[in-house]
DNA sequence: TGGGTTTTGAGGGATTTGCCTCATATCAAT
DNA sequence: ATTGATATGAGGCAAATCCCTCAAAACCCA
């Protein structure tokens, strides 16, 4: 937002953190923390509350991945920008949360002023991503993304049924788990590996590892 | 010690993390944060610079494992008394730090204070670990876990069966290829999720990955 | 107001796995 | 020579999963 203070939001699990980044960003004039969530069912409470500009949040949230999450999210808060900090995963996932519509992208060994930069600039409607690629040729990268998209998507309620899977559960624990009948998941799990190709539930595990859905 | 401060080296490599848990430990009269290092070579360096009592290392550095570090470090430092403090890795890995010879383990998701009184038990010479294991009860888990290591080992054969499940290989598929009998691979299957503690072929899956036996 | 897509579910048979006991053969170590 | 760990396998029953067809609500979209 040009006018006033960037308004932002937090989800992390680490409540040191939590606590440590949040009062570096307090000091900066420009920046307004509005809050900072624990959980998903945390955060969705948040942005219910405030109308934020920015949200930094952890890729690798122990309930749900980030980049799962920022999906869900960017549905009902399609002008939300994600800046996804990342802890020891690396970079590997920098694709994946441009695909999940992140605008950023900060490791969490960056220095402290490289969040406040990234925040800045995508607070401008720009990306942030680490050096590397040059911004220019990023931004076309990105719109060759943006035209060819994941050729086989699932639905919503298919990626929860593979979350299901992916963390070993029955068919007898996903019905409770999500309320719907065996029957119902025989047939979101045969969609699945229809749309995806897969020979196995060992090739579910390691698509939803390799994506984020699960953690490993 | 029981004389003086806590003096207490810590190893994490992310910036925010180190500034935020120093900061808060300084704040306590009974502590005194030596130095914090951001890698492996860096802790060594400070580890022959300052003679410390305990020493609080991330479980999950990027560069080698925690416990694969602590196990090296005290070789050379016998006295010296590790923490972990674990990232989303969860709790799966108290046991490898208590083998490693961890006198601690704290989440990081976990209150301030937690970090805090668990260095205050280990510098008094107990154990602190989540709650769930009464202290007595956990001292003679200890010792049992001394007097039966390896309980864990997989032999030759049950690796390969692994592999095979990992791979996404049925019943079927694995007897033609190791020419056993489907009752055989009943058998080590089952000798595999005893000796792993698995509950469903997903954790088969993770686990085959996080070890290299298959590739993700 | 139709037509796609998604989500839901039933019926019923075929297959696959899981679990339990029992049994044999090898090999190494005591 | 006996024991223990490893590898092999059978028989039988229970439980879980797979496969295929059919169908109906819900929803969005043109």
């Amino acid at each position: 937002m040009t006018s006033g203070k960037i308004r932002l939001l937090m989800i992390d699990d680490h409540e040191l953190f939590r606590d440590g980044l949040s009062l570096f960003l307090k000091m900066q004039s420009d920046v307004e923390v509005l809050a900072a969530a624990s959980s998903p069912r945390e955060l969705r409470q948040l942005l219910s509350q405030h109308e934020a500009d920015i949200l930094l949040m952890d890729i690798g949230l122990p309930q749900q991945s980030g980049i799962d999450l920022s999906r869900q999210l960017l549905k009902e808060y399609p002008k939300l920008k994600i800046i996804f900090l990342s802890g020891n995963e690396g970079q590997a996932y920098i694709e994946q949360s441009l695909k999940a519509g992140g605008k950023g992208f900060v490791p969490k060994s960056a220095p402290k002023t490289e969040v406040l930069d990234a925040v800045r600039k995508v607070d401008q409607g720009q990306f942030y991503f680490p050096e590397g690629l040059a911004q220019g040729i990023f931004q076309q990268y990105v719109s060759q993304l943006h035209l060819q998209p994941d050729s086989e998507t699932l639905t919503e309620r298919e990626l929860e049924v593979l979350r299901c899977f992916a963390n070993g559960m029955s068919f007898r624990e996903i019905e409770d788990h999500l309320h719907i009948s065996k029957k119902t998941i025989e047939h979101h799990k045969k969609a699945i590996f229809d749309k995806l190709g897969f020979t196995s539930n060992a090739d579910l595990v390691k698509y939803a590892i390799k994506n984020n859905i699960i953690e490993l």
